[in-house]
RNA sequence: GCGUUCGUAGUUCAGCUGGAUAGAGCGUCAGACUUCGAAUCUGAAUGUCGGGGGUUCGAAUCCCUCCGAACGCACCA
């Protein structure tokens, strides 16, 4: 635990051993002490740390917040917790300030522990698998998957930050309905350069990407299934197109920087019998009726609005069935949580899903479901309809080729994913350039600099004394500190949350409490020891920059 | 019609389990480079937190209701 989380754990503590004493003193009248906070006051002139303690209690001890305040802080016990005084304020709130000498010790902390810095064990070595993306293979990456992408793998490395075990998975949507018109689609396509009279099917994928595919297999084989039985045929275009779909799909997330450990194929499950294995069990269980030659799952039992089809009357699964053979799958490989991200047009499945757990026994609250909004397309001012289908929409690649993977990452790792993002590519291009990833990569080109110029003026990295640390007095510097020990706690709220975005946010301000110490205090000044504490804050800075940097998959430059 | 999510400055968006005077970027205005990177910094202006009601010491945050938007409500995935 960093020292800061030890401050305030301790200070909390006290609190609550502080009220219990004044309510042995007879001084306070409580049943049940309850929920209060320790924060970070948003104004500095209310001190490090504020609680509302007395306010919460003021209902069951009948006295007002002021009075019980005054009551607490004669009984608080402030030994190891650096509290050098406290104040009441306000309606009620216990504002302490910390002497500041506790903060020079963040910088010994940081270099300390390195790229292990802000490592917390909120996981305790818990396995939690994050499924995200799992785009379908009949068409490119467009920007919604780019979203999924950046926030799916920006999500992975934080719980991995806060010791989960981590595992990335992509399902692969290679079975089902869906393959049967890629491949009406495909053969088609083919039909038609080979010069045949071949009408496109009604559903298909409209996309060019489509023909590409065909044309680069007609260059390789020729027409050498044109004769072949049509059954025969779509199998072979589909197993060829689908190679380079998903060959595509691997490589495009790889630059994007985004690493799977598991790439799971929807057909492996209709293969394996799982499928139908998962529906014998929820039949043997009677969650399972007949209906108008259907097979029905009892879906609202579990909290969905209708009970959903798990058996077409035609005798196939649906893709729910596959989806909860999968996820039966996923629990029985042994994880402590199972996480998906979804687009939020996919909302109404998350309450047959769990549902759908339920009934298998497994506990549903451990599968969560991460909606995303979705990103909408904007052209000349117009809201343009994406789809795979129309074929109409801007690919990963493109994106990636005219803004850049960090610039990518970074924008949507800014955003709640509740909130629907509008994505102007013109004014993208345009504005590449007003991106704040760059603010937070010039901190960490400028922080480079600072120490490639330290080092030619002989600097060899020799640790500062600690009374040099503690000449980092100023408020620039003692800002700037504050939030670097903040770091461990904001990874803690992260992870509980799941919102990888915060830390863009965080990056964000600890470059521009940086910059502006920059621009008022200058680190390389002839005083060596006040020069040695000002470069060991630059190496802590450049280093929390570049974890934050790390975990939102953005490169940290040394130069730019 | 029912359900999910959202509505915050001119604009794009932050705002943890309810906390003190609601914050950033862009844009606007005024300043700062012969010294460590001006892709930076300093200062100024800008708000009925969609409207109304409720809960309480205290609401952008929780509840109700209305208005508006996106997305769902298939034997598609």
């Amino acid at each position: 635990m960093s020292l800061y989380e030890t401050i305030k754990t301790r200070i909390t503590n006290q609190l609550s051993v502080a009220a219990n004493s004044a309510q042995a003193a007879g001084e306070l009248i409580f049943e049940e002490l309850p929920n209060y906070v320790l924060e970070e006051p948003r104004d500095r002139q209310h001190g490090d740390l504020a609680t509302n303690l007395a306010m919460v209690l003021a209902k069951q001890a009948k006295r007002s917040p002021r009075e019980i305040a005054s009551t607490l802080i004669r009984h608080l016990d402030t030994t190891e917790t650096w509290i050098e005084s406290s104040e009441i304020a306000g309606a009620g709130f216990i504002n302490f300030h910390l002497d500041p000498l506790w903060l020079t010790n963040v910088i010994t902390e940081v270099l300390k522990a390195g790229e292990a810095y802000g490592q917390v064990d909120i996981g305790k070595g818990q396995r939690v698998q994050v499924e995200f993306v799992s785009a379908n293979p009949t068409g490119l990456l467009h920007m919604g998957n780019a979203r999924g992408a950046a926030l799916g793998d920006s999500l992975a490395s934080l719980l991995t930050m806060a010791g989960y075990q981590v595992s990335r998975e992509f399902y692969i949507n290679d079975a089902g309905n869906q393959i049967h018109n890629f491949a009406l689609s495909l053969e088609a396509r083919y039909l038609q350069l080979l010069g045949q009279d071949a009408p496109f099917p009604e559903g298909g994928y409209h996309g060019e990407d489509l023909i590409d595919t065909v044309k680069g297999l007609v260059a390789k084989e020729g027409d050498k299934y044109l004769s072949i039985e049509p059954g025969l045929r779509r199998e072979f275009l589909v197993r060829y197109a689908l190679g380079e779909k998903m060959r595509d799909i691997r490589e495009t997330l790889q630059d994007f920087g985004v690493e799977y450990d598991v790439w799971f194929s929807e057909q492996s499950l209709h293969d394996s019998g799982e499928v139908r294995l998962t529906l014998e069990e929820l039949q043997k269980k009677e969650y399972i009726y007949e209906k108008e030659g259907a097979l029905w799952l009892k879906s609202t039992l579990f909290g969905d609005e209708k009970d959903e089809v798990v058996v077409r009357s035609n005798g196939t699964p649906t893709y729910f069935a596959a989806d909860i053979a999968y996820h039966r799958n996923k629990f029985d490989r042994g994880f402590d949580r199972v996480v998906n991200i979804w687009g939020a047009d996919h909302h109404g499945h998350v309450a047959r899903m769990k549902g759908a757990m339920s009934a298998l026994g497994y506990d549903a609250d451990n599968l969560q479901i991460i909606l995303m909004q979705l990103v909408r397309l904007i052209q000349k001012g117009e809201v343009v309809k994406m789809s795979k289908r129309s074929g109409q929409y801007i690919t990963l690649r493109e994106l990636m080729e005219e803004v850049g993977k960090d610039a990518a990452r970074f924008f949507f790792n800014l955003r709640d994913p509740d909130s629907t993002v509008d994505f102007d590519m013109d004014l993208a291009k345009a504005q590449s350039s007003d991106n704040p990833v760059y603010y937070v990569q010039y901190a960490h080109a400028r922080l480079s600099s600072i120490l490639r110029q330290a080092e030619e003026l002989g600097d060899n990295g020799v640790q500062p004394l600690e009374e040099d640390l503690k000449r980092l007095n100023s408020s620039e510097e003692r800002d700037l500190l504050k939030k670097m020990a903040d770091f461990p706690s904001e990874i803690t709220v992260a992870a509980r949350l799941m919102e990888p975005h915060r830390l863009a946010r965080y990056v964000l301000d600890l470059a521009g409490l940086f910059h502006t110490f920059y621009n008022s205090q200058r680190v390389l000044v002839d005083d060596e020891g006040l020069r040695r504490a000002r470069l060991s804050l630059v190496r802590a800075v450049k280093q929390i920059v570049g974890n934050v940097l790390r975990i939102l998959g953005v490169s940290a430059p040394e130069r730019m």
